[in-house]
DNA sequence: ACAAAAGTGTTCTTAATACACCCATGT
DNA sequence: ACATGGGTGTATTAAGAACACTTTTGT
């Protein structure tokens, strides 16, 4: 079952990983400093090419391994990028599958280099240099399935406790959405999301007010249309 | 640039169209029926492997052609699906590029076979056989698109006349989400919606009260969440 | 005049927004 | 007692759901 027909030579899969952070209000994205052409000395995505052996959520953690020394991230959903490279003897038939992550920036040590990558960064999502391939397009459309992911899945775990407080939790939301909210409207939103519940206890988190503490539900349902 | 290692070896693109009409208040999925092995004699969604030297979409296109003789069909979005084919000397790693089409099935002829096809067939997407590959998931997945895509694109224009009234527009949405609605609160539902327009005409359909006339806008603007 | 199909408006309920005061803690 | 940050409720507006009568046309 060898592919030897000359119309399908030359296809490459890619596995490209948008992982995100939050840090503070602002959002970052990591990225890889390419040490070979092409696009050499560009910053890019983490990914590479998939293996034979491999499922394409494998492939995807398999190089953000390589790259980064991340070993734990949960990957999601994915979309995928279309690109016919020329050259002047053949063509290069590219598509890259994009995944999108979320860990704990603070409490995540990166690895900076690897045979492929000189650099390893987080940076701002408001200020991403131009990056190797069509990267800044995958970033985009990666950023907007985030966006949408925190409204319905328990996606923000990572970035918080298994306990945390409605105010930790706003402050994450407005990182990533790049707005402000009320107080009260965004408690009754998120609780009417249904992807928390409370947990009865409440803390001090900094010496007032105790806060009460919730905590991701594990099975989320999904919402319907129309 | 050609891949000259045996990691990347076996590799394949396919591209997988989900084509879809509707049929009176049903909703119809094009089938064709395998040729060959694997799976020879199933029936299968309409698509194969991407050649080298094309895009995602113009592949998929080609295949629709090749297999059905249709040439004029939209197709939106895409989707992902990955499988790792299993033999006993080899693995075989595909990825399935999924894409979602629709078209008037009344007024397209279809071709029935072709060199790896035995028969072209519109299924009602409720009484779906047990389909090759797994197509049935894919399936399922591109139906879930469509009914997000009706409510915020024009992508019910191939099944309209350019102008068409409200209680034609109706009975498709009914279709394809199989529920009914109640006639005024449908008529603000989709006006809202922001993707019809008023042509400030009226016709008489069939010897009764004159039903205005609507086109699709072509510029449709998206909406936001939060 | 009547049958068939299309147009229209109001009420009720639910969700989204805007906004101000009280409470618990540490100093 | 006061500063800090967290909790809560109400009034207004917008959207969704439920529902019945009138209009036009052909016979």
């Amino acid at each position: 079952m060898r592919v030897g027909n000359r119309l399908y030579e030359n296809q490459g899969i890619h596995v490209i990983s948008a992982i995100f952070t939050v840090d503070g209000n602002c959002t970052k994205v990591l990225l890889v400093k390419r040490k070979n052409e092409p696009y050499k000395g560009k910053w890019a995505l983490v990914g590479g090419a998939l293996y034979n052996n491999e499922y394409l959520e494998d492939g995807a953690r398999r190089e953000i391994f390589e790259k980064t020394g991340i070993k734990d991230v949960n990957l999601y959903q994915y979309g995928v990028f279309d690109e016919l490279r020329k050259n002047d003897n053949n063509n290069m038939r590219m598509v890259a599958i994009a995944y999108l992550g979320l860990i704990d920036g603070k409490n995540t040590k990166i690895i900076k280099e690897n045979k492929n990558t000189t650099d390893a960064l987080w940076f701002d999502i408001n200020n991403v240099p131009n990056l190797a391939f069509s990267h800044n397009e995958i970033l985009e459309k990666e950023l907007e399935k985030l966006r949408v992911l925190i409204l319905k899945s328990n996606i923000l775990k990572v970035l918080l406790p298994e306990e945390f407080t409605m105010p930790q939790l706003q402050s994450i939301y407005e990182g990533i959405l790049n707005k402000t909210f009320d107080r009260r409207n965004f408690r009754k939103k998120i609780l009417s999301l249904n992807i928390i519940e409370d947990t009865n206890k409440e803390v001090s988190i900094n010496g007032n007010k105790p806060s009460k503490l919730y905590k991701f539900k594990d099975k989320i349902e999904n919402k319907k249309i129309f």
